[in-house]
DNA sequence: AAAATAATGTGATAAATTTGACAATGTAAA
DNA sequence: TTTACATTGTCAAATTTATCACATTATTTT
C-alpha cells in the first residue's frame, strides 16, 4: 500500500468519487472505465487515474474499473468499515436539525448523545436522544467513548466546548461556528463556515451581472 | 482596478480575511500588519499581501493596513456593499434551521420567502415568512426579484428545484442537496456537501489512530 | 491462436499556487 | 531635517497540483 503523502486536494475528491460510484450501483452499472466516469464527474480521466492510483491500482488493464470494488476501497480509504459514536454540542436551530437528519446514520455515524448549557433545552428529546447539560460531556463520555463531536453552538461557546470535547478523549470535531478552532495536533477539526461559503456566492454574483 | 482572473484559491480565502477583520475591528484594533495578520489568520504574510495585491494596494509601505479600510475593501469585493433577496427552497429541518438562523441578516441577505412541496408544511411561517407551494415560486418571483435561492431538500428533488429557481431568474444557488447540480454558464453554485465534509474527517481519524 | 482494441498505470510536462527575497517607499525618531 | 526603521508591492524561485502521452497489459474479436 502506498504511503506516500496523499495531497489535501485528493483527499478531499474521495468523498465524492464515493458519492458517484453509490450512484452508478444503485444503476446497476457494474464497471466504468476513467473516462466514463470523467464524464459524469467532471473530472480529467487522468486526474482519476492519478488520484486512484495514490491509493494502489484499482483498476484493470482494458478494462476499466469495477464499480462495487472501487466503491469498497474508497470507503475503506474514507474509514467507513467502522461505526463512529457522535455528539451534537449545541442544541440550537442548527443542532436539532442534524439531530433529526438521518443520513448519516447510513454511513455509520450514530449519534449518542446532544448537549447543550441551555437549563431549557436540557432534559428535552430529539430523534429520541436527550439532551444533557454540557458539564455531563466528561462523565458521559466515560460510559461511552466519543469519536466525533459537532460544534452547533455560537461563534463565543466554541472554543470552550472544542476543549471539553477534547478533555473528554474526542479525537475529531465538526466544527460549525464561525471561528477557527485551536487543537492540539492529533485532533482533526472540519470546518463548514456557512458565512465563508456564501460569501463566495456573492463575489461571483456580483462579478457576473 | 486590476481584472486579471483572480484564482479560485484566494477568492476563497476572501471571507477568511473579512472575518478576521470584522474581529479586530471589534477589538479596536486600527492598524495591522501583514505578518501581524500572518500571526493569527494563520497564512502567511507574503500570502496575505500577494492576496490584496490582486485587487490593488490596500497597504502603505512601512505602515501596514488600516483594519477598517481593508474590511470595507474586501466587503466590496465580496459584493456586501447591496442587500440580497433569498429564498429557501425545502422547509425540512436544514431549510427552518436556515431560515430562523438571524446571523445571515447581517450581511444583508434578506430572506423573502420559504417553500416546499408538501402541503403539510405550506401555510407554516416560519420567522415570520410564509412557506408557500413550490408551484408559486415563479409567480412570487415576478412581484419580488430573488437574488439567492438556497436548496434544502432532499437529493431527488433538487435538480427539479435548481431548474425552477432558474427559470425564476435566480443567478446564485447554495446548495445543501448531496447531488452536483446542472446549471446554465450564468448560475453560480456553490455547495456544501455535508456528508463530503464528514467523510473526509473520518479520513484523517482513521489515518491517526 | 493471433490480431485488434481498450484502458490502466505511470513518468514527463505543464500549469497553478505558494513562498522567498528585496527594492521602493513610507513612518517615526533623533 | 536627516537617519533609522518598518512594511508594502512585486518579481523570481520553489513547490504543489493537474494534464498529457504512451508503454504495458488485459480483453475481445476474427
Amino acid at each position: 500500500m502506498a504511503n506516500a503523502k496523499i495531497s489535501m486536494a485528493v483527499i478531499r475528491r474521495l468523498p465524492k468519487y464515493h458519492r458517484y460510484l453509490r450512484e452508478l450501483m444503485d444503476r446497476d452499472i457494474k464497471r466504468i472505465s476513467s473516462k466514463e466516469l470523467s464524464d459524469i464527474i467532471g473530472f480529467t480521466a487522468s486526474q482519476i487515474r492519478q488520484d486512484l492510483n495514490n491509493f494502489g491500482g484499482f483498476g484493470q488493464q482494458g478494462f476499466g474499473y469495477v464499480v462495487e470494488d472501487l466503491y469498497n476501497e474508497i470507503g475503506k480509504i474514507l474509514g467507513l468499515t467502522k461505526d463512529y459514536n457522535t455528539v451534537i454540542v449545541g442544541a440550537g436551530n442548527l443542532g436539532q436539525a442534524l439531530a433529526k437528519y438521518s443520513s448519516f446514520g447510513k454511513f455509520g455515524f450514530n449519534l449518542v448523545g446532544i448537549f447543550d448549557a441551555n437549563p431549557k433545552v436540557v432534559g428535552l428529546r430529539i430523534n429520541d436522544v436527550e439532551v444533557m447539560d454540557i458539564d455531563c460531556l466528561q462523565e458521559f463520555s466515560k460510559t461511552q467513548p466519543i469519536d466525533i463531536g459537532y460544534i452547533c453552538t455560537s461563534r463565543a461557546g466554541a472554543q470552550e466546548v472544542a476543549d471539553a470535547l477534547v478533555n473528554s478523549g474526542v479525537k475529531a470535531i465538526w466544527n460549525f461556528a464561525p471561528v477557527d478552532l485551536k487543537v492540539e495536533d492529533d485532533v482533526v477539526v472540519e470546518n463548514v463556515h456557512l458565512i465563508d461559503n456564501l460569501l463566495t456566492l456573492t463575489y461571483f454574483l456580483k462579478g457576473e451581472e
